[in-house]
DNA sequence: GTTGTAGTTTATAATGATTCTAAAAAGGTG
DNA sequence: CACCTTTTTAGAATCATTATAAACTACAAC
């Protein structure tokens, strides 16, 4: 039921599907970090009714343009995003490809002192790979 | 002739295509950033002989695995490469879609204060995005 | 409630970067 | 040269993602 006047609130049309979506990504304490893939497999097993493909890319997309989810810049073939839309770093697994937190307070505050002129920092984001 | 040696010591046979693409990448004063397709259009206009694109990728590859080159952690469709394989940051311009070089000194030391058990920390990188 | 309209979903096709295949060519050693 | 291994190559295959366009739906106006 909050999904829907958040919906609203953003100009998106609160669907069937999208309500759906909300509860599998928002209605969890831990935020987490998925790939569409990962997201399909959940839709199927905790949900009646099929989400198409084409419905859960658009879904996602509209949600990251709405602030709602992150995109995790990373090698990988598939696209990581993020629930947790926080200003935080990754470690990131080369073995498992697993991305875990890392909260900003386990970094400390970094400092860019290089300016381009004309253009404004948007995020900074710190990509800590791991090997065994 | 130089690379004859460098690609011998890496146990990369000295191929002519090897060597016109240690010419590109290496040849140069200043480091650079490029994605394949960059790199397939500056041997195509820099070359007499044609290069296959899957030996353009072969190569890019074997360098990679050799530590010649660096894949830079970024949302794109295509990987970016870098030809400065000292650890350093970058700046991402999201509206030309360049990576610009930080040094390290311009970012300050990053202490990553949390440990995962028995993982080593490989690498640490910075990405900043730009926007206007 | 009916209607109209813009927004949304969907199956399916298209795209495009990357990887695979397997046959031909080239490097290196004796 | 003869032999064996590595490399190159054209073309096919893969697969995540995006585009298409027709059917469906939310919702505001009447
Ligand atoms: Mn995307
Ligand atoms: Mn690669
Ligand atoms: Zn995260
Ligand atoms: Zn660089």
């Amino acid at each position: 039921m909050k999904y829907i006047e958040k919906l609203r609130n953003s100009g998106l049309r609160p669907t069937k599907q999208r309500l759906q979506i909300c509860e599998i990504l928002f209605e969890t304490k831990k935020t987490f970090h998925f790939t569409i893939n990962d997201l399909a497999i959940k839709i199927k097993d905790q949900t009646k009714n099929k989400i198409s493909l084409a419905t859960i890319y658009n879904t996602v997309h509209a949600f990251e343009k709405k602030g709602y989810l992150k995109q995790i810049p990373i090698n990988s073939s598939q696209t990581y995003f993020d629930t947790n839309t926080t200003e935080h770093h990754h470690f990131y697994d080369l073995k498992e490809e697993k991305l875990i937190d890392l909260e900003n307070c386990d970094v400390g505050p970094i400092n860019i002192k290089k300016k381009i002129d004309g253009k404004k920092i948007k995020s900074v984001e710190v990509l800590v790979k791991l090997g065994d």
